[in-house]
Order: structure tokens, then C-alpha cells, then sequence
DNA sequence: TCTGGGGTCCTAGGACCC
DNA sequence: TCTGGGGTCCTAGGACCC
């Protein structure tokens, strides 16, 4: 049996954390540069306030309706999921974290126990230790407890908790299940099986499975056999490094300036090594890309991106901001207004794989020390102590974020003091 | 004025090889 | 009329997820 642990609005939750004065108010979180709705409190669902609904539109809605409206806090949001998913890990050896606000457990140690009352136990204790409230779905398989999850949340039976076990209870729950809200089954799938009649994941398991795999492959013959109760999809502890890494924003406001844009994509570069250096990789093919803004149809478009295809794969800042500096060269023109740049990382492999080059100029030994220190220097005193000359300190690209929440629990100046 | 960001997996089709 | 047949590798694009 498969535990899925979910946390409730999660980053609506986390802003209610430390702020208990807004417990019973409706809460909204923003995507970057205050854009669009990510995230919302049970009391803003209840509003009718939709996901990715953009604020200009609810803006006064929200005033009226004493909606609290926060700009994402990501770092906040990072550090309190990690607590969670301690706080998890103390119930079972093997814990799968799926993403920054899901969990799976495996409970084949349990089977003896009654998973209702470990579930009810394991929900407690997260909200004592952190804060946060989970709902918890338990089924033979991960598509099954996804779904007996969605179930627990939305019946709020038995404190946010359901288990299904029996073929009654499965066959239920695929019943009760509309082929839309199966894992996996995204807008365009959902289109085409109504067009033929499926209507519940029920339905879905009687299809023949030749005419599932043509018409959505391997894929769809998983996700048949997951809701017939045959784990199909494999368990994952240690997730495997990312092949592809990409860091990109929108711009606060829109960029004509090569210089701005420059040290927009020069940040973003760098970031791209940083996240390499994390997982030990590095890349050998940096991708730089610009957009402009296709909701603005009064504006002329242009959407170029190169990839510089390196001579030896690396992870340093310095040459990776290099090469992202001379792809932008390439792609820049003047006369267009930019919304959005982005660099991407590929061809990813091991930093212990790398094949040197043959006419190698680079010192790479002296690259490698200097990031080092360079890492270390800002893990201690934060992201942005030391910098290269290209990242600039324009401020024109940075992100709107005009309610940001305090980083409760990373920034020592944000810490609340008790008073006694 | 204003509409997110970062990933994965799969397939089709072109280039190229023998 | 009619134009080999199999491979492999790569890329772009679609679909999905949170």
C-alpha cells in the first residue's frame, strides 16, 4: 500500500503559519511579478476566485472581500516543506518526496496496522510540528492514491484521510472518479475520451488496451494498469539528476535595452551553473532564449533562441554567463519590447564524466576552486554577496513583488522575537 | 498598464548509414 | 503506374505534472 501526503493550499497555508491573525480570512498567493493567482485558501475558493486568474482582474474583489494577497515566497515555501517532509520521513524508511507540497510513503511495513489511524497520526503530527494541514490518500498504487487523496480532500471524511483497500473500495473510488481528474489525463486526453464515451476512471479501465496504447501510448497503458491496482510506475527515493535545467523570468516591466536584458540573462546563467554544481553536473550546451509579450498584439513578436554548443562541459558561473553573454549577442535585436529571457542547460553529465578537450585553454582545476569558495561565501551570507561584473545591478529586470511575506524561517533579521 | 516557472516522457519525422 | 529495406541518432513538438 502507497501513502500520498498532500499539503492543503500549500503555499496559502504557509503564509497562515506565522501570521495566525489571517486564519479564517481568504488567502491568495501570486505568481511571479504579482501576475496571476498560484494558490488559494479553501474561504478564496468559496470567493469563486479561479487558479490563474489574472489580478488585475480580481484586484478589487479582492479589497472588498478582505482577500490577503501575498507575492510568492518561494524560499519560505522551500524551507517549511522541508520540515514536512521530515516530519514524513519519521513514519516510514521509504519516503518518495514527489514535489515541494506531495509525498509518498510506502506502507507495506503497515499492513498490519489500522491505516486509518496511522494516516489520522501522521496528519497530527505534521500539523503540530509544522503547521501546515495534509490530506492523505492510501491505495495499492500511486494513480490510486492520487485519487483516494482527491477524495480525502474533498469529502473531509474521517479529518482528510481515505484508504482504499478492497476491490469494492477500488472499484468505487474509479466510479466516483471523473476520467478528467485521473492523474495523468490532462485537458487534451480529457477531450478525446468524452468524444468516445468515457466518462469515469471506471470507464477507462474497460477500454481495450491495444486501443489505449495507440491513441495514448505506454503512457495511458500504465495508467490502465495503476487504476486496476498493478503498481506500474517505479518508486524513485533519490530522484535522478535533471538533464535539463532552466531558469528564466519575466521582466518587472517590458526591456528594450540590450544592457538590461544582459544582466537579466547573465543572473539566469548564473543560476543555471549553481543549480549544475548542486547535483555534481555539468552541461556542454547553453541555450539562450527572449521573448516578447504575445498578450501585447499591438506589438511586433520575435521569440529567438541559439544554443552554444560548448568544447568542454562545465559548471562554472564565469563561463557559462560567458557563453550566455556572446548566444544574446547573436539573438538581440534592437526595436522590439522584451518581456521574458531564459537560460537553459543540456547536455547534462556527470561532473566526473567530462570529457576534456584535447586543445583545452581553460585552467579548469583553478574554475572549480574558485566556485567553491564562491558557493560557500554565499551559503553563509546569502545569494547575492558576491557577483559577477556581467549580472549588473540593474534593478529594471528584477520581479514585481509588491506584498512579499517575511522568510520567517532563513533570514535571521525576519525571525520573530518572543517576548517573556 | 497588468496573464508564472520548471520540469518529464513520448513520438514522429528527418538525416544519415550500410 | 512502378523508385529497397532496415537501422540509429537527433530534434521539435505535444502532452502531462506541480
Amino acid at each position: 500500500m502507497i501513502a500520498l501526503v498532500d499539503c492543503n493550499n500549500f503555499y496559502a497555508s504557509c503564509e497562515r503559519v506565522f501570521k495566525p491573525s489571517i486564519k479564517r480570512l481568504p488567502v491568495v498567493v501570486l505568481s511571479n511579478n504579482d501576475g496571476c493567482v498560484i494558490a488559494r485558501s479553501d474561504e478564496a475558493k468559496e470567493l469563486g476566485i479561479k487558479m490563474g486568474a489574472p489580478v488585475f482582474q480580481i484586484e478589487k474583489f479582492c479589497e472588498k472581500h478582505q482577500v490577503q494577497v501575498f507575492s510568492s515566497n518561494y524560499t519560505l515555501y522551500g524551507s517549511l516543506s522541508n520540515r514536512v517532509m521530515k516530519t514524513l520521513a519519521g513514519f516510514t524508511p521509504n519516503i518518495e518526496v514527489y514535489s515541494i507540497d506531495e509525498a509518498f510513503l510506502d506502507m507495506a511495513n503497515f499492513l498490519g496496522k489500522d491505516l486509518v489511524a496511522y494516516s489520522v497520526q501522521i496528519k497530527k503530527t505534521v500539523q503540530q510540528h509544522v503547521g501546515i494541514p495534509v490530506s492523505i490518500g492510501v491505495a495499492p498504487t500511486k494513480t490510486l492514491a492520487k485519487m483516494a487523496n482527491r477524495f480525502a480532500k474533498k469529502t473531509k471524511k474521517q479529518f482528510g484521510v481515505h484508504v482504499v483497500q478492497t476491490a469494492a473500495e477500488i472499484e468505487e473510488l474509479l466510479t466516483k472518479t471523473e476520467i478528467g481528474n485521473v492523474w495523468g489525463i490532462g485537458a487534451q486526453h480529457q477531450k478525446k475520451l468524452l468524444s468516445y464515451g468515457v466518462k469515469t476512471a471506471a470507464d477507462f479501465v474497460q477500454l481495450n488496451e491495444e486501443w489505449v496504447r495507440k491513441n495514448l501510448t505506454v503512457v495511458g497503458q500504465r495508467m490502465q494498469h495503476e487504476l486496476k491496482g498493478i503498481p506500474s510506475i517505479a518508486w524513485d527515493e533519490s530522484p535522478p539528476p535533471k538533464k535539463v535545467i532552466c531558469t528564466s523570468r519575466s521582466f518587472g516591466q517590458l526591456l528594450t535595452q540590450k544592457e538590461d536584458i544582459a544582466q537579466a540573462v547573465a543572473n539566469h546563467a548564473n543560476k543555471c551553473a549553481a543549480k549544475l554544481r548542486r547535483q555534481k553536473s555539468c552541461a556542454a550546451i547553453v541555450q539562450v532564449f527572449i521573448h516578447t509579450n504575445n498578450f501585447r498584439t499591438q506589438d511586433k513578436q520575435y521569440y529567438p533562441s541559439v544554443n552554444m554548443q560548448l568544447p568542454v562541459a562545465t559548471n562554472s558561473s564565469s563561463e557559462i554567463i560567458g557563453y550566455a553573454m556572446k548566444g544574446l549577442d547573436l539573438i538581440f535585436k534592437a526595436g522590439y519590447n522584451y518581456k521574458k529571457a531564459g537560460v537553459i542547460v543540456l547536455d547534462i553529465v556527470p561532473e566526473s564524466q567530462v570529457q576534456f578537450g584535447l586543445f583545452d585553454t581553460v585552467d579548469r582545476a583553478k574554475h572549480k576552486k574558485i566556485m567553491e569558495q564562491y558557493d560557500q561565501i554565499n551559503a553563509l551570507y546569502g545569494d547575492d554577496l558576491v557577483r559577477f561584473a556581467a549580472q549588473g545591478f540593474s534593478k529594471r529586470w528584477r520581479l514585481k513583488q509588491e506584498r512579499l511575506s517575511p522568510c520567517y524561517t532563513t533570514r535571521l533579521s525576519d525571525v520573530y522575537v518572543v517576548k517573556h
